[in-house]
DNA sequence: ACGCCCGCCTGTAAGC
DNA sequence: TGCTTACAGGCGGGCG
């Protein structure tokens, strides 16, 4: 569910919020998403008394830098929330751990579905800790890409475009919500390989990676029926009225009015209108 | 090299 | 009404 743009929103509301709080104490109530530290205290102890600078995002990923030269990292998996709360707030279910700061107030990571993951590690020490960060593929929104690179990566492999648009090593923090998306925008077909597009197609797909992810964040991100996504202050995206085929099969597709399609392609949903994507 | 499936997990909703 | 089942999907791993 949280996928870029929902990142994004999630990172700059951190920004503006916690940068420069400093960390009073850490409260872990499960150890689930604390995987690659072998005990609370471990983890703790690397945040406590410290400092935040900032936060940035490299694909679905959070990075939380701090002053004593750690980094907290954070992926949200699908049901992963952030939230800023007063000390006094109610703690939901499902609250895995609450950083609090000295100013009062604290944050915290809230995950039902328990497939987000939190590790902090020091900044020298991220590539060997946190291999799969090193591999993410470039960032569409962080780093322009280069029209000819993007061209290049399509040509040198025979892969199907929402495959590989999800691919996290190939283009990082495009889910299934936004692979459909692009993929409508772009008028082709989910199932469409990468190898056997012209340059029109790849030009529009280029395009469409771009608007849609940038429209999308604009719009704070999409926050569906089952309201998985919430901004750390606990208010709902917008995107989701701007969707054109994501969870509107049965309905017109707002182009050509043909119905939307469901299909499930690799275990996942997939929405496209038959018309509108070649 | 690539497609596809599974397991991880829980809340919600549909179906019998 | 109450149970069972399907579904939501990010990601790594395994298999064909």
């Amino acid at each position: 569910m949280p996928e870029l743009p929902e990142v994004e929103t999630i990172r700059r509301g951190l920004d503006k919020d916690i940068g420069g709080r400093k960390i009073r104490s850490v409260d872990v109530k499960s150890m689930k998403p604390l995987k690659r530290h072998p005990n609370k205290k471990h983890f703790a102890a690397m945040l406590e008394g410290a400092k935040v600078k900032g936060a940035a995002r490299r694909g679905k990923y959070l990075l939380i830098t701090l002053d004593n030269g750690n980094v907290v990292v954070i992926h949200l998996g699908m049901s992963g929330q952030l939230r800023r709360a007063a000390n006094k707030d109610e703690v939901p279910k499902h609250t895995h751990i609450i950083i609090n700061f000295t100013q009062g107030g604290n944050l915290r990571f809230i995950d039902p579905r328990t497939f987000g993951e939190v590790f902090a590690v020091a900044a020298e020490d991220l590539g060997e800790i946190a291999p799969e960060l090193a591999e993410l593929g470039l960032d569409p929104v962080d780093e322009p890409i280069a029209w000819q690179t993007f061209a290049d990566m399509l040509m040198s492999r025979r892969v199907k475009l929402k495959p590989m648009l999800m691919d996290q090593k190939f283009l990082a923090g495009i889910g299934n919500i936004y692979s459909d998306e692009i993929l409508f925008e772009a008028g082709l077909r989910h199932d469409r390989t990468s190898d056997s597009l012209t340059t029109q197609e790849i030009r529009r797909l280029y395009r469409a990676v771009v608007e849609i992810l940038h429209d999308a964040i604009k719009y704070r991100g999409s926050t569906l029926a089952d309201g998985g996504y919430l901004d750390i202050a606990g208010q709902p995206g917008e995107f989701q009225e701007h969707h054109r085929v994501y969870a509107r099969d049965g309905e017109a597709c707002r182009r050509c009015r043909t119905p939307i399609v469901k299909a499930r392609v690799s275990n996942r949903s997939t929405y496209f209108c038959q018309q509108c994507q070649i």
